[in-house]
RNA sequence: GGGCCGUUAGCUCAAUUGGCAGAGCAGCGGACUUUUAAUCCGCGGGUUCUGGGUUCGAUCCCCAGGCGGCCCA
């Protein structure tokens, strides 16, 4: 859930009141009003009531009669619901729990409460039960809620387990004697797997020594329609991507995933108020891209009639914010990239960038590093890690470092400068199998090089160092050594884990290297950097020196947890079905 | 973008020289008061991804497409 545009995430620090975000919004908040309006009217109404489904004409406001547009859109909903409720057509267990709702509606019962008795949750249950011997009675009562995920049923005496949404089971015994006939033969009619159900009675332990709750009363707090998958048999990748809320029930690995994120942005956060940062939003649509090369997506926006674009990075707007004397400031939010999706890449992710007046990029090297640090110890409470597949991963002390040229110079046994000409570049690129592309300039050869012979070596957190000028506009030069920038990737587990740069904030070098930039786009380069006169202005006004860094939210937790980056994402982006 | 593989019941998967499509779990009916994927008896459940084609007959063979995976660029 960490993912959601909408989190309350996003609000500082633990115990934060969302409650804001749940209360109507003043009429003249945000969107347009009339438009609003009309959303939040319900299209369409479905009654079932008995065995046969209903449609009941669609309560349209009355305005939405001079909105023609919006018919061919309601007509289409209209279709689809009456598909999908039209019992006929449904599979037979999906019909089965729809029949079975509306006979508990039928007979008087909410098969949907509002609210359902509960004194404990299943975890407290646990934690303040724990160690009872077999076959025990405590004589105490509680009231518990779950969803059902395993049945066991004997003649008068049935089990069930029940589970919390973090996974805690905790087993629920219903006798005869206890609820009496007519409940029980109702438990055994009514309660499928999946449901959530609200049980009351007494804590007791089974013969077997299971904690449980002997019910003397139960009731439905929620029917499922869909059977769950098997429990004992694993999801295919593809359900558990399009559908993680049934990820999330069945599989443990899931909720713990979701639950390290969390961790993650929440330890991230603590960091920087640690060290006084503040934490800002900045544009996600702008109208012009910048602060990375990469290709965005395009969108329009109505009311000026113009292209707007979704940022591919926050780094021009946190600068701007640095101009304007924010000094420590960071951004934990979403770039989107319109560039392919494959098992590491997503068109959309979590991108963390935070800047430092008065920094450097060896002082952003070890806030980089506390941080990653920092968020280990608090997912894993160690600095050795340890992946899903087992291997532990030591993430403590100082980490190595590298120079760039230094290390391809090295791994080649030939000097590489940012002075070696560029055919020779192309010829060692050629030489490592390296499909070139005529678009690249030097250092982007150097780059590949690099990837190529030195990145795979790696063992534990590497900084590499220095890079070559012309791969990055946004970089100061080196203090010292020419031709080289005061750049640094961290490489985690052979993938790029951040990136730090002393900020280049000179505005005439700026402006030539995004003229240059620009006059790559013109030549059909589509991942090249735009001239953002306003960012020009702004850095005109002048940014003090300032040290600054990015990097990948699923990133780092795949660095923590050693997962793909489809499992680090709750709700990856899939083709429609 | 190219190549290969997959797509079958709610879920996970079988099956066939081209000849009425199967299992486990789940579901339905029955039995069972200490189960742990409960057990036992019985019964249903399918647009075999979609659209064409070949054939007496296609889940299977051919063509095109969708979605997914792997490899390559």
């Amino acid at each position: 859930m960490a993912l959601r545009g909408e989190d309350p995430r996003q609000r500082a620090g633990p115990g934060t009141d969302v409650e804001h975000l749940r209360r109507p919004a003043p009429a003249h908040a945000g969107q347009h009003p009339v438009e609003r309006r009309r959303w939040v009217a319900r299209p369409v109404a479905v009654v079932v009531g008995g065995d046969r489904a209903e449609r009941a004409a669609p309560l349209l406001p009355g305005h939405v009669g001079h909105a023609p547009s919006l018919r061919p859109a309601l007509d289409s909903l209209t279709a689809m619901t009456a598909e999908v409720t039209e019992p006929d057509d449904l599979p037979e267990q999906l019909r089965v729990r729809r029949d079975k709702r509306a006979r508990i509606l039928a007979s008087g019962q909410d098969a949907y409460p509002v609210a359902v008795p509960r004194t404990h949750t299943i975890a407290q249950v646990r934690a303040q039960y724990a160690d009872l011997p077999v076959d025990h009675a405590t004589g105490e009562r509680v009231a518990v809620a779950g969803r059902v995920m395993f049945v066991r049923n004997t003649g008068k005496l049935c089990f069930a387990t029940l589970q919390a949404g973090d996974g805690t089971p905790l087993q629920a015994m219903l006798s005869r004697d206890k609820v009496g006939e007519e409940r029980l033969a109702a438990w055994k009619a009514d309660v499928d797997l999946g449901d959530f159900v609200a049980v009351e009675g007494e804590v007791i332990t089974s013969r077997r020594g299971e904690l449980s709750v002997l019910a003397d009363r139960w009731q439905l707090a929620a029917k499922a329609l869909r059977p769950l998958p098997v429990a004992h048999k694993e999801l295919s990748e593809e359900t558990r991507v399009r559908q993680r809320y049934v990820d999330l029930i069945m599989r443990e690995q899931a909720r713990r995933t979701a639950r390290d994120r969390s961790r993650i942005v929440a330890s991230l956060r603590a960091s920087f108020a640690d060290r006084d940062y503040r934490e800002v939003e900045t544009p996600m649509l702008q109208t012009q891209p910048g602060g990375a090369a990469a290709r965005p997506f395009v969108t329009h926006m109505n009311a000026y009639d113009i292209e707007l674009y979704l940022r591919i990075a926050p780094e021009l707007f946190l600068k701007r914010c640095v101009v304007g004397g924010i000094e420590r400031v960071f951004e934990i939010n979403r770039n989107f990239r319109n560039e392919g999706a494959d098992s590491t890449h997503s068109p959309e992710f979590a991108m963390l960038e935070f800047y430092q007046a008065y920094a450097d990029y060896d002082t952003m090297a070890t806030v980089t590093r506390e941080l990653v640090q920092e968020a280990a110890m608090r997912v894993a409470g160690s600095l050795q890690v340890t992946h899903a597949d087992g291997s532990v991963h030591d993430l403590s002390g100082d980490w190595v470092t590298v120079s760039m040229y230094e290390a391809v110079s090295a791994a080649l046994d030939l000097d590489v400068t940012p002075e070696t000409p560029r055919g020779e570049l192309e010829s060692l690129a050629a030489a490592a199998g390296i499909a070139a592309d005529p678009v690249w300039v030097p250092g982007k050869f150097v780059e590949e090089l690099f990837e190529h012979h030195v990145a795979p070596t790696f063992e534990g957190p590497t900084f590499v160092r220095d890079f070559p000028e012309d791969t990055s506009p946004l970089v100061k030069g080196h203090r010292t050594r020419p031709g080289v920038v005061e750049k640094w990737d961290l490489y985690v587990d052979g993938f790029e884990l951040a990136t730090g740069y002393s900020e280049l904030n000179d505005p005439v070098v700026q402006r030539e290297r995004l003229v240059a930039q620009a006059q790559l786009g013109a030549r059909g380069d589509a991942e090249a950097m735009r001239l953002d006169e306003d960012f020009l202005r702004a850095l005109e006004y002048g940014m003090p020196p300032t040290g600054g860094v990015g990097m990948g939210i699923d990133r780092l937790l795949m660095a923590l947890t050693g997962l793909g980056i489809r499992e680090t994402i709750l709700f990856p982006l899939v083709k429609p079905e």
